[in-house]
DNA sequence: CGCGACGTTGATTTGCCTCAACGATTGTGG
DNA sequence: CCACAATCGTTGAGGCAAATCAACGTCGCG
């Protein structure tokens, strides 16, 4: 399980035994079925979660009941259930599996131990962090300068891969359009070719 | 100048005198008239600026050469070109200065050595960019949840100095909206008082 | 002073949502 | 193992929020 998080973090550097050592004693192993919960909205908590294998989504409910998908992430990615592993204490996100996944748990004194201690994770974090920040200021200014077509394409465009898991009503919601619209973007999407 | 910045970073903790001295020796001041930029996109150079005094702002343009604000920043705000200050070589982000603004400049060489050289400098950034991340999250959601007059009304109760000092039609840019649609906005919210 | 930038208001269009109905697929219990 | 329910995607009709297009007043600045 843990291998999979090295290999990860190694793109970095290579890590020596002993943070690797460190590595093993502060990430948790956990499966979830597809359907469980991760966390909900509102727990006490602060986790993060690598995943090894499997599929799990964020997402947030607002005022009006409506789920939104904040963040898909199939293996290889980290997703937390807050913005960063930071100090607030409650999840503003829910998490769930789309499939039986394998994941490697960190908490917040875990993530500060690496911090410290592992500096391949701590650059890695950091790489990460930037990344994660890019791809939400695109998200940003597409979602204020794109029409729901050109969003989806360019989704299909960056992330094929993840298309072909995710049910279409899910892909809709990260989308920011309702299951219908989408039918009919697609529809007239296979029409042109 | 460098006042301002070390009384922003001490909200963290106390600076010792090596890691003012250091901060001294990698930050250059600048000060750019109403109107002027500080980078257009494309150019090649990796900068960070923290606002003593006046106001920048970022923004994209988009394909139909439509613009979009990504980020004001008033005094006390750091700003950069790219999403964080990383590895890429072109700067995706147009800044320039709505009023007179004195800045302190830093690039990506300058950077690297606080984050290694000042645990206050780097304990800041790591928390400045976890609150980034949060703010991104929390707009991209309303972007898919809420509609103009809640968008408005948000971005008041949470920066209400901000409205005072931006021109109508670029809060309208970085809301989401036509001038059109937020002047509409605006007089129905002051007919209902 | 005169021009251009900015905000306002009106008329029209449009992209997307809502509501509704219906097949196909999945899975669940009797 | 079949029947029925639930979930999912599709299609159609109608409505609405916001964009577009257009015209006009006002203010500030060169």
């Amino acid at each position: 399980m843990i291998e999979a998080l090295q290999t990860y973090l190694e793109r970095i550097a290579p890590m020596p035994a002993a943070e690797v050592e460190l590595l093993k004693s502060t990430l948790r192993p956990r499966q979830l079925k597809k359907g469980e919960f991760m966390i909900r909205a509102g727990e006490i908590s602060r986790h993060a979660a690598f995943v090894v294998r499997g599929f799990l989504r964020a997402y947030v409910i607002d005022e009006k009941g409506k789920e939104h998908i904040v963040q898909f992430a199939p293996e290889n990615w980290w997703i937390s259930e807050s913005p960063g592993i930071s100090t607030d204490q409650r999840a503003p996100y829910f998490i769930d599996a789309l499939e039986y996944t394998d994941a490697l748990m960190i908490d917040l004194a875990g993530h500060k131990t690496l911090m410290a201690g592992s500096p391949v994770y701590a650059a890695s974090f950091g790489e990460g962090t930037q990344r994660k920040v890019a791809a939400k200021d695109k998200r940003i200014v597409q979602s204020l300068s794109a029409d729901a077509e050109e969003r989806y394409r360019d989704f299909m465009e960056t992330y094929p891969s993840i298309v072909q898991r995710v049910p279409q009503h899910m892909l809709a919601s990260y989308l920011g359009v309702t299951p219908e619209t989408l039918s009919r973007i697609r529809k007239k999407a296979t029409q042109k070719k």
